[in-house]
DNA sequence: TTTTAGATCGTCT
DNA sequence: GACGATCTAAAAA
């Protein structure tokens, strides 16, 4: 499945693009542990993905963006595979999936975290003099930042470049969570579609959403 | 160590 | 006009 060559370095398509046809809650132990990478004219940051999320398609999933059907912003969710669906929230924040399904079916796995293992450098430029090795990409916010990724990548195709993803294989050993900052329905042990593997610093922290840690009126 | 408030703006109602 | 798939500094405990 995967066209590893001699070259690694200059490969950007290890991976089938077929693996992503298929349910977020499937792929995330496969992109658990692979790498991506972001070229730009300061460099390349490559990040190992040690935390995802998983957001189901439309009625499916009250958490997710694509929930209540195709907007502006989402649509990239409904678009092919392997895609990056890059989103601003908060007001200072850029967050980014990669879509999974076929075309025309939304869902995608949100990259929370990851351990930086090329460009430590280029990625401390971007975060910050202080930032230490583990808190360069942990964090969906944090993540974005260290790669450069914005909402001009929104939609980008992961097979090429600037992009590569480099899907090392099924990784067996994670565990498994509720989601956080969702709100309401989705946001509880209901739905446990958050993935991470185990003992890695650079997995961000569970914290309760604010919301829910006031207590009850 | 844990918790809180504030920043800040694109997107949808 | 309201509200986020968040982060950080600073206060409280």
């Amino acid at each position: 499945m995967t066209a590893t060559g001699s070259n690694g370095e200059e490969m950007n398509a290890t991976f089938n693009v077929e693996l992503f046809n298929r349910s977020p809650l499937l792929v995330a132990p496969y992109l658990l542990g692979s790498v991506i990478s972001r070229d730009s004219d300061e460099g390349r940051v490559s990040v190992r993905i040690t935390e995802v999320e998983a957001y189901l398609g439309v009625g499916e999933d009250p958490g997710a963006h694509a929930h209540r059907g195709k907007t502006r912003r989402n649509s990239t969710l409904f678009g092919p595979p392997a895609h990056l669906y890059v989103y601003f929230t908060y007001g200072m924040h850029h967050c980014a999936n990669v879509v999974c399904q076929p075309d025309g079916t939304a869902s995608g796995l949100l990259l929370r975290g990851g351990e930086v293992v090329e460009g430590i450098e280029l990625a401390r430029s971007r975060r910050g003099p202080r930032v230490s090795d583990r808190n360069l990409a942990r964090g969906p916010g944090c993540l974005t930042v260290a790669m450069g990724i914005d909402l001009a990548d929104n939609g980008s195709d992961l097979s090429k470049l600037p992009f590569a993803l480099n899907v090392t294989g099924d990784t067996s050993d994670y565990l498994s969570g509720p989601r956080t900052g969702i709100n309401g329905p989705g946001g509880t042990e209901e739905y446990l579609f958050r993935f991470w593997i185990p003992n890695e610093p650079t997995v961000s922290a569970y914290k309760r959403h604010p919301k829910l840690a006031r207590p009850i009126a």
